[in-house]
DNA sequence: AAAATCCTCAACCGCAATGTT
DNA sequence: AAACATTGCGGTTGAGGATTT
């Protein structure tokens, strides 16, 4: 026989996160690090199905996100990837570290297909699409367009040579930093890290209840078969205990945006 | 000021690949 | 080897904010 099923979807909460099931999903998998996500919203105290916990903590309350709008040469670099790969998302957010497959996707959605489409460009070999023949009113407009498309065919040649090399270095590179997600010890070393980076150890201690100077973490060795012996009484604990300061200064303490200074730190996240 | 329309992006769904029993 | 669970991926949707009429 199989396993259980991942969720029976009855009773449980769809639609945007709250506040306090982010704050309680965060603080779950810094207890506990991230095993089987199945079971995360069981143990979190969380009404959603393992799916839909791991999408929330992917796309959006991951600390080493790197938020805000696409820089011009990370659009040069999506569309050029984009012409090799095609709608591969994660394969392309693999070369940008700190974005979402899910963001990048949504981008190219709403803008670059809309920006390339208004230079005239396919969206597929970045060439000028066949235009009929225009009016000599339109002659300025479209010497215009055609020198726009000329810069971004360009500029976007340029990139993907850089983009090739880099793709070599990036595999070398993400094979030595690789850190497997369920090892949770090395996880909260690195959140340690970050944390006290931050100087938001304390806080963190109090509220995760990890040691910063044991590392003893209460359920590194939480497995399928052992969740049984997880402590539910610490996730309580801090429920009733932390997790109400946590909300009370976490907004104000804390944005997930001052994380992004430390991207180089937190390369370890990288899938 | 209100209504209509557009735009963004978080979240969901279903499927495929992979892992486990 | 087969059956099933879990995870990850890409397509799609829809709520809500922004902009236009």
């Amino acid at each position: 026989m199989g396993r259980q099923p991942c969720c029976d979807k009855v009773g449980l909460k769809r639609g945007p996160w709250t506040i306090e099931e982010d704050h309680k999903l965060v603080s779950f998998i810094l207890n506990n690090g991230i095993h089987c996500w199945r079971v995360v919203p069981k143990l979190a105290g969380l009404l959603r199905c393992g799916k839909s916990c791991r999408l929330r903590w992917i796309n959006y309350l991951r600390p080493d996100l790197k938020r805000g709008g696409f820089t011009e040469m990370e659009e040069d670099q999506i569309i050029q990837l984009h012409a090799r790969l095609g709608n591969r998302w994660s394969k392309i957010a693999s070369h940008f570290p700190g974005r979402t497959d899910n963001e990048i996707k949504n981008h190219w959605n709403t803008r670059i297909k809309k920006k390339l489409k208004c230079l005239g460009l396919d969206v597929v070999n970045l060439k000028p699409i066949e235009q009929k023949q225009q009016t000599d009113d339109n002659d300025d407009d479209d010497k215009e367009k055609t020198n726009q498309q000329v810069n971004v065919s360009e500029r976007i040649e340029e990139n993907a040579e850089s983009i090739k090399s880099l793709d070599s270095e990036t595999e070398l590179k993400r094979e030595e930093n690789k850190v497997a997600w369920d090892d949770s010890d090395e996880l909260l070393n690195k959140f340690e890290m970050l944390c006290s980076n931050l100087e938001l150890g304390t806080w963190i201690s109090q509220d995760t209840n990890i040691s910063t100077t044991t590392n003893s973490v209460s359920s590194s060795s939480m497995s399928l078969d052992d969740t049984s012996h997880i402590s539910i009484d610490e996730s309580s604990y801090f429920q009733q205990n932390s997790l109400h300061q946590w909300v009370d200064n976490m907004d104000s303490i804390l944005s997930w945006d001052a994380f992004n200074p430390l991207d180089q730190d937190i390369s370890f996240f990288e899938k």
